[in-house]
DNA sequence: CAATGTGAAATGATTCACAGCC
DNA sequence: GGCTGTGAATCATTTCACATTG
């Protein structure tokens, strides 16, 4: 269908479905690639780069119509499909995302919890239970999961991995910090807060080191950012 | 210091830096850019041309130092000062961030938790008590915080976010789905769960119309990815 | 005439391939 | 001999600028 779709322009996509939710909520019928740039936090070129990827779906002196750009997105992100989501490692974090309403309201659903500790396993969170991992294959094969979340230990993930993948899951989001090998044709995603904190940290220094090295010149003058 | 380090590096550096304390703790001295790529997931060439941004510190024909790269990329990153982080929204997911374990060994600590709402307020997490929000500005100056973590719904964010910049917070991890309007000079990074996840829907969808659309030929054949 | 869609230019990132060094 | 460091080449992405169109 859209076989050579940037990467990077379907990484923006679902920032632009979420502005256009938010302007159809608004009561928007149309929007114009100026306005839609804005509300997704990105220039309006880039927008129009992106969504010209798609087909023409805009109207020239006018602009792009909500509900019908909705609808493409959702059809090319493939969110027609409700997509069913595992989960595995029910610490913490794991609680977390068991509980996060963003998924289901975004077409997904947590359709399974797994853990590989006793002391977890049959725990109620929700509608659902906790299961042990050996469970995982049968219950993916089950209920049709296509995709896993791994919010395990650095030292388990790769297993869990492992476990995902032989039960014909093809798409992984992880959490755990820590670097997973996949046969070709499993996507991974990887989120690391840590890392996260520490590309902020990269810029807090240079922000210091470069505020400071012109101390004592003229006393007056603004905070300028970069 | 490094004031033209490529975006695309400082990214990349933390997953360095974690390889590297796993070699560390495995014994290595010494590791090699094809070694250390295989522990980060990255090609060879792609790390010593990252590592060749921060000067010279490997040694041709042998390799480089792990306990030398760490020391310079906690210097480059700004590892070395202890960020304390402010964590305002302890609903789901600010729970989860409070008790996260991954902050504290990574050089930040989470040093004030904050909501808005009244049955929040008093709360003990850890060693931790949440706060007001409006003591917001009060307790960033007294601890010295340097980083701005928004885990709340997407419609308190911006004033959060306008809260922590009025406090002098420079530096914002965003959960909440929703674009953050913040003065030059201030930066901010975005976690968004559910674009991840839509982005793996993408190549879930990509996936399921290419592997049909060749159907009854040659029975055989291996399942091969992209 | 306002706003899309898009070639072309500019910028940024990755990969190649090998000279230079230990 | 093995491995780093790096110019040059390739590839990807962003931005510009404007012809085109409803």
């Amino acid at each position: 269908m859209f076989p050579d779709l940037p990467e990077a322009t379907v990484a923006r996509l679902p920032e632009y479905l979420r502005a256009l939710h938010g302007l159809a909520q608004e009561g928007h019928d149309t929007v114009s690639s100026e306005g839609l740039a804005t509300a997704a936090g990105v220039n309006s070129a880039k927008l129009r780069k992106d969504l010209s990827h798609l087909g023409s779906y805009g109207t020239r002196g006018v602009g792009y119509d909500v509900a019908l750009l909705i609808t493409q997105i959702e059809a090319v992100l493939g969110l027609t499909k409700h997509r069913k989501v595992a989960l595995v490692g029910i610490g913490n974090l794991g609680h977390a995302l068991a509980g996060y309403g963003g998924f289901a309201s975004r077409g997904f659903s947590v359709a399974a919890l797994f853990d590989a500790e006793r002391s977890q396993i049959g725990e109620r969170i929700g509608t659902l239970v906790v299961r042990h991992i050996d469970e995982l294959a049968e219950v993916v094969a089950a209920e049709g999961i296509s995709i896993g979340v791994i919010a395990t230990p650095a030292r388990a993930a790769q297993q869990v991995a492992d476990q995902l993948v032989g039960a014909g899951v093809t798409s992984i989001l992880n959490f755990a910090p820590c670097v997973l090998n996949v046969p070709s044709g499993v996507d991974v995603r990887k989120v690391d807060l840590a890392v996260e904190m520490q590309i902020l940290s990269f810029h807090e220094h240079r922000k210091a080191l470069t505020a400071l090295p012109v101390p004592p010149e003229q006393p007056a003058g603004e905070a300028t950012g970069s």
